[in-house]
DNA sequence: TGACGAATTCGACATGTGTCGAATATTATC
DNA sequence: GATAATATTCGACACATGTCGAATTCGTCA
């Protein structure tokens, strides 16, 4: 079988989404409260590592012009939304490790996984457990498209 | 006698090996021809992307400072090897999507491929026969032990 | 020995990312 | 309206990464 162990792709390829440390770790904030003001993700992000709210704030406008959030003023306040879901951010990251290591192709991975990283029986049991709800088709099935969500 | 297990003690805790792009593409040269000379990099990158010798070669230098490289002499000519083994870099490079992704968990992964991913049929099959094959093992051999793979 | 050519060294520059502080603008307060 | 409290704007570094070209070093060989 040619058997294409490449990871399908939807229907365009939509620029892959690709973050930064610093801009994953505003996105995380952003998703779980927005709209939030630049100042509400300083404060929260302050708990692990301290940044000056210009900081934030700089790395944020510039995630605005790559597109991954928007701002909708308020009186003078800005508040920030995501123009990415949190599912594409995801697939970007695992993409571009895929093509990388594994030179894009899934069982790679895999078998790299189960010899090289310990999957352990536990984990492995699960894995499988998910394999099998998909195979029966308990589960999902066609899952939804892609849900980038924009506006 | 009461030490000498040298090989892969239970919590290595190595510096995470984390390659750039342009990292990626001259290793994969060299785990390949090792030892070999810059220019023979340099050549065999050209098939793809056209750099020059100079561009290759500070690069290496470079990945020689981080200690993903080092140099062996003879005459005038610097031969390259490769310090970092391609599992060390693929273990990087997965865990560093693991925790920024994820949050360096496997299942919410694997959970991501199946319904995001569209795992397919084939994949999910091969994938359960991996998974299978460890559980049961068919091959049995005590494969690398787990080297605690986060959470 | 001297010229030739391959290999190496190095300084440089353009971008991208992470970080700020100072200046400016906008509100809320007395 | 004068002030204090906030937000926002912007220019600036410091590094890391990707890219080169020019100058220099080193064997080789006629």
């Amino acid at each position: 079988m040619p058997q294409s162990n490449n990871v399908k792709k939807g229907k365009e390829e939509k620029s892959a989404v690709e973050l930064t440390e610093a801009e994953w770790e505003i996105m995380k904030v952003v998703w779980e409260k927005e709209p939030c003001a630049a100042g509400t993700v300083q404060e929260t992000l302050a708990g692990s590592r301290n940044r000056a709210y210009s900081t934030v704030k700089t790395t944020m406008d510039r995630m605005v012009e790559k597109g991954f959030l928007k701002i909708e003023k308020i009186r003078n306040l800005q508040l920030f939304k995501s123009r990415i879901s949190e599912v594409d951010a995801r697939r970007g990251e695992f993409r571009r490790m895929l093509k990388r290591a594994f030179d894009g192709a899934l069982t790679p991975m895999m078998q790299f996984l189960i010899e090289h990283e310990g999957l352990s029986k536990e984990e492995a049991s699960q894995l499988r457990t998910l394999v099998e709800e998909q195979n029966t088709g308990s589960g999902r099935k066609e899952k939804a498209r892609n849900e980038s969500s924009d506006q």
